[in-house]
RNA sequence: GCCGGGGUAGCCUAGCGGAUAAGGCGCAGGCCUUGAGAGCCUGUGACCCGAUGAGGGUCGCCUGGGUUCGAAUCCCAGCCCCGGCGCCA
């Protein structure tokens, strides 16, 4: 969430900074909540004299008591004081949780550099690595590439799980758990913490990681207990340090982490969803950054390089966008999608990188001292990028590197993590 | 799952029905000192009103309910931590 104290001491700072995402409803909710807070204010004040004057009243009842005084009448009046505090504080709770709610839908203020735009076709591309692989004969979607191969059953994870599932088979677990492992080295030999969150969160720790929206149409809820199925370790991993202060002086903190992750995609008719590309259950190495607000931007291009460098030692026609006003999310002040390249001549989203600022942080109340013992200064920064999701890069290699007969070679950073294989084959 | 013990400010600990939550450590400021340290003094949670002032007020003792004129304190439910028993890959 953003700062109260921002919108109630600079509204058009705010209120300028939202208009430029295009989209009139979150104004609305804007002026809604500036509304809310005002009115929350004057029952707050309300609220506290009226209090003032039952701690008073209990202090009297409390000495006359002593003195052997007679205090039936004082009784009275404070039971009737009680009765209209009771009111007051109803009223006022029921106030403070509308305006939060409206609050948490305000999203975060864009980045200067964030392109001004409608949607997704307004992205602005700002890199480009590669080109398209040329073939000699009519390339095969990933899909059809893998079941020639023999190493998916898609028809069986239907029957069992519904559609959004595979069964992976042989050499393509294998190629899962090599495009994780290489990326898990490149990132620890740059000193990113490697770590597995618990792949389930309890729904107050998510509230403070993801758009309210999303709970409905991504998020698995565990049946008869307040927990749900991660959709990625970005969120187990920007909780894990809920209500902390954190020391400046461990700051930043980078961590490289893999889940499972687990999305229910409600309501993505319309969208590209074949073979791998959005399935209910996928793999992905995260990174995730908690560092000081003037440390976020900086970072925020190291994460970008990280990735692209990666995609360029897998050897995978990629471009990079801005992502603009009117397609970029709730939580982030400025986000690069990464984009490679499919057999269909498109380019679709492999991963994306959002600097959260203190968005976040705010709401999961994560904050940072100046040294031991001294009070918290702030709150820090959250940053989150797709280091690589397996499921598309998947896509991407098997595409990319298809040959003729079918077979397809494997990059060669990947071949030390499959026992040397350098090709995979349809078996006899 | 069952039986004990516990959860108080950045940390450690007291209070266990009568306002303002006691003390120590750490941290910040001041006095003293050539400087540092020691010693002494003051401050050290969130929110509301107020002018980003002076000042005033409310809340805060794991979370949520309840009893009471009044709850950190009593009652109920839940969460977490530490022991012991059971079950288990």
């Amino acid at each position: 969430m953003i700062d109260v104290k921002l919108i109630r001491e600079n509204p058009d700072l705010v209120r300028e900074n939202i208009r430029r995402r295009n989209d009139p409803e979150k104004l609305r909710i804007l002026e809604e909540f500036i509304e809310a807070d005002r009115q929350w204010r004057l029952m707050q004040t309300e609220l506290n004299n009226l209090r003032k004057k039952r701690n008073q009243l209990s202090f009297e009842i409390a000495q006359r008591k002593k003195a052997g005084e007679d205090v039936t009448q004082l009784l009275i009046e404070a039971e009737m004081l009680q009765n209209k505090i009771k009111e007051m504080e109803d009223a006022t709770e029921e106030y403070r949780r509308k305006s939060i709610s409206i609050l948490m839908r305000i999203p975060n203020l864009l980045h200067e550099s964030v392109p001004y735009g409608r949607d997704e076709n307004d992205n602005v591309e700002i890199r480009r690595w590669g080109s398209p692989p040329k073939f000699d004969f009519k390339p095969k979607g990933h899909l059809e590439i893998a079941l020639d191969l023999g190493l998916i059953d898609e028809e069986r994870a239907n029957k069992v799980a519904g559609s959004g599932f595979y069964y992976l088979k042989e050499e393509l677990v294998l190629l899962d758990l090599a495009i994780e492992r290489f990326a898990i080295d490149f990132l620890r030999e740059r000193g990113y913490i490697l770590i597995e969150p618990p792949f389930m969160l309890r729904r107050k720790p998510y509230e403070g990681c993801v758009d309210l929206a999303d709970f409905e149409t991504v998020m698995y809820k565990v049946e008869n207990e307040d927990t749900y199925l991660i959709a990625t370790s970005e969120h187990p991993i920007a909780a894990m340090y809920m209500n902390e202060v954190l020391d400046e002086k461990d700051l930043p903190l980078k961590f490289v982490g893999i889940s499972t992750n687990f999305r229910r995609e409600v309501g993505t008719h319309g969208k590209y969803t074949k073979g791998f590309f959005r399935m209910h259950q996928f793999n992905k190495v995260e990174q995730f950054v908690f560092c000081l607000p003037n440390q976020s931007w900086e970072i925020h291009e190291e994460l970008q390089w990280n990735c692209e460098q990666m995609y360029r030692m897998l050897g995978l026609h990629h471009r990079v966008v801005n992502v603009c006003t009117g397609d970029i999310g709730t939580i982030a002040a400025k986000k690069y999608d990464t984009e490679v390249w499919m057999v269909d001549g498109k380019f679709r989203e492999i991963g994306s990188n959002s600097n959260c600022t203190d968005y976040q942080a705010r709401r999961l109340n994560i904050k940072y001292r100046e040294g031991t013992g001294k009070p918290p200064k702030g709150f820090v920064h959250t940053l989150n990028s797709t280091a690589l999701a397996t499921s598309r890069t998947m896509i991407a290699i098997l595409e990319h590197y298809q040959q003729k007969d079918g077979s397809v070679i494997m990059p060669e950073v990947l071949r030390p993590y499959m026992n040397g294989i350098e090709r995979l084959e349809r078996k006899k």
